[in-house]
DNA sequence: TCTTATAGACACCGATCTGTTTACTTAACG
DNA sequence: CGTTAAGTAAACAGATCGGTGTCTATAAGA
């Protein structure tokens, strides 16, 4: 704090305190909610002492903006950032999550903190902007007419897929991608020219989630 | 608790603390949520006292799935049961929410509760399948193709739209409406015979909400 | 080696949580 | 009117909450 940033991988001296209270929060936020995990059972988790934590983290309320921070701060590299796949197909493959998929963070933060000013509930929203930023841009690639549009849409879509598989207690990300493979091919006007990618995924054709 | 069911309105002489309680209960968990809303302030609110409240409910997290009972037991019957709209209308007015609408409050009790098998986490499954269920029936009627497919995907819709205007803090109801249109259109396979349209209800064909 | 930032152990604080208890008041009905 | 159930007030349990104070140990950099 004094004169060094211990940024990422910033332990400066000591035996890296911090990094292990980011990691166990990670885990019980996760598996028991934010307002339902104490700092004396992180810290145990953590191993490190209470006064350890509240010297890297002014309070729990910094801790768990830092927490969803350091969660996904690339937003979703391993979707936007292959290259290996045509734009339409990245659209799609955001919608590809492993069914044991736990409650979005950032929704989970946002409700459960219940106060949109608290500094995670003002990264959660910045997070989903940026998220709709990253498919409305994948969607001009993609030729959409209307990316913004698109990108609003299929953020919606990925968002009710993850309150919805938390309150069912079942996948919905099948649904949402065959909700976002209509969108998608409703939004790209030309469709395919001749010689065109596209074709080249074969598989892309039938997300046909439909459960 | 002793004879006589003391049901809905059921003050069988007291002054009907029971419904002060709930009442209060509606407007606190969704002011300030669940988890943040304790027995005390709930009672003050409700004037009443403590005991009683824990005469009528022998816990919170009772108490708590009653709320939900109570917050809709007909499934939305302002939108499902108007007579005076095509099955097609009536799909589409279930995404006219107004713009100061609450997170769901069956998304907000899963989420904060964390445990599925919570009474009332189970109850808000039953209402979200009950849901689906409705707009799948509604959608027979409108003459989908596969109505089943069509209910989920607007649930999907509806809970997104719910979750995504909680997490930004601005309404995405219009949003969703427009998918839902599409989505819609796409379902229904006869549609439009020439001369006749969708253009009955003039708006359907663009809510557009963009954004 | 010496200095100093970092980490740990541990007791402790006041507040708040769900839930219980005791002793008293009130309202409805026969 | 008198009985009786429904309600109130307020203290109290025991746990847990977020957060501190103090004092010691240690590891890294100079």
């Amino acid at each position: 704090m004094t004169e060094v940033e211990k940024g990422p991988q910033g332990r400066r001296r000591g035996r890296g305190a911090r990094e292990r209270i980011l990691s166990a929060s990670q885990q019980l936020f996760r598996d028991q909610g934010i307002n339902r995990t104490g700092m004396d059972q992180l810290c145990a988790e953590a191993q490190v002492s209470k006064r350890t934590a509240y010297q890297h983290f002014a309070s729990k309320d910094e801790l768990v903006a830092e927490y969803l921070r350091r969660f996904d701060p690339d937003v979703m590299p391993g979707v936007f950032d292959r290259t290996d796949l045509a734009p339409r197909e990245r659209l799609l493959a955001a919608f590809e999550m492993p069914a044991s998929t736990p409650l979005c963070p950032y929704i989970a933060a946002a409700v459960e903190l219940h106060d949109p000013q608290h500094p995670a509930s003002r990264y959660a929203r910045d997070y989903k902007t940026a998220i709709a930023a990253r498919l409305t841009e994948t969607a001009r690639e993609a030729g959409a007419t209307n990316p913004e549009q698109l990108g609003e849409q299929l953020a919606l879509l990925l968002d009710g897929a993850s309150a919805r598989t938390r309150v069912l207690n079942s996948d919905s990300f099948p649904t949402a991608a065959a909700i976002a493979a209509v969108l998608i091919d409703n939004a790209i006007p030309a469709a395919r020219q001749p010689g065109d990618e596209r074709s080249t995924a074969g598989s892309a054709s039938v997300p046909a989630g439909g459960r």
